[in-house]
DNA sequence: AAAAAATACGAACGATCGTGCTATTATTAT
DNA sequence: ATAATAATAGCACGATCGTTCGTATTTTTT
């Protein structure tokens, strides 16, 4: 249900202006599906064009180039990333709350009914070793995210929820390494019960920085 | 220097015995260097072709189809990933020191030089949802690699270095996901004091586990 | 040294890739 | 309604993909 491949796609489609934006909607929200599954350099223009029962050139006209639809499917992927995860967690309050809530959503988020990834953990793979463009908006992308949950963190050691010595950027590599377990485990290895552990992890490593008090 | 696809590759060239065998070694041994940078999927016949002065078809003539000679590449790095990984591990005795050794070993192989990515990583990526022999044979590889670490675990819970009521799965769980974890942080974002972050991350949940005696 | 077998090459195949063009259709603005 | 504009389709291009086949060369066996 909660699905970043469906549910936030109305909202590009509707906030459309012209013809010309609605269908180039429509075709980014399918080529994030596509992406979802065979990554962004499995997706094609030929495969994308006969999903949406269009030509190859009708599609391609929207874009120029193959680079600037996969640039397209990251940038809405960020967007849909930010509306679904970011911005949601931010009516909790300052401090744990928050914190668990960017993470829940995160979690739920990155395997969506056991079959479409997330791109931001396939797109590292497939472009740790691939300059570009492309590579450029991802590394943008993730480290943009980091950085929130980086400073949840912090928030949370200010607030008191966290204990003052607790080493933020370490907190960030587990809790992002578990995800990324997760995202490995759930979708390659498919062990059902990793979405259980990965939470556990998680707790664990919220509860060894949490800070003692009444 | 401690490299899977250099070190190790002596032997598979020089134990070959006639010649198609030896060449085929080389062929091989190329392959897994290109497969590391671009993926299992960015492995082509004309690029292996080109990189070995050969032509196309006498390299395909040795594996019949581009799919057998993916199989090919799984095959000899895990070949390599037992001889280099496992093997001297098992000169430890059974206990902590064998399981650190193990996670040693392969922190140092899954990133060479900052280079050659670790293909069981980058593969569960890209095969994650692309069924079919690959896939499979990636997944028995990582099966088997998990489960002589989490052998390692018990072991060292039967001897007494680690905690009677510690999780093995958790522990594994955890210690593969740091893995990953370093992978991505090393080769995505390229933050070069991840390797630190890693191994103090890896500490901390051995410490957890650690058994508290004399 | 001759015969047999294995190995490598060159050329070509159909398919698909990304990408241009041109023309036609559909949408918008006047 | 008509003119201007934008959007899509059709076709074709060069490149590369995996793969096949016939031939020449090398290696191995007899």
């Amino acid at each position: 249900m909660t699905d970043l491949t469906s549910v936030t796609a109305a909202h590009s489609v509707v906030s459309a202006r012209s013809k010309g934006a609605l269908t180039k909607a429509v075709i980014v929200d399918q080529a994030l599906k596509i992406a979802s599954h065979q990554g962004l350099e499995g997706l094609t223009v030929g495969l994308l064009a006969e999903a949406l029962a269009m030509s190859k050139s009708g599609v391609f006209a929207h874009f120029g180039s193959r680079e600037e639809l996969q640039l397209a499917v990251v940038r809405e992927y960020y967007r849909r990333f930010e509306a679904q995860v970011f911005q949601p967690a931010l009516q909790e309050p300052k401090g744990l709350a928050r914190l668990q809530k960017m993470i829940n959503l995160w979690m739920q988020t990155s395997i969506q009914e056991l079959s479409a990834g997330c791109i931001f953990i396939s797109g590292a793979v497939e472009f740790d070793d691939r300059p570009g463009p492309v590579r450029d908006e991802l590394v943008r992308s993730v480290q943009t995210w980091r950085a929130a949950l980086k400073r949840a963190i912090e928030q949370a050691v200010e607030v008191g929820d966290l204990k003052k010595d607790c080493a933020p950027e370490a907190m960030l590599f587990q809790i992002y390494s578990y995800v990324q377990g997760l995202h490995h485990d759930a979708r390659f290895l498919q062990i059902s019960r990793s979405v259980d552990i990965a939470a556990q992890s998680i707790q664990q490593t919220i509860d060894q920085n949490r800070s003692l008090r009444a």
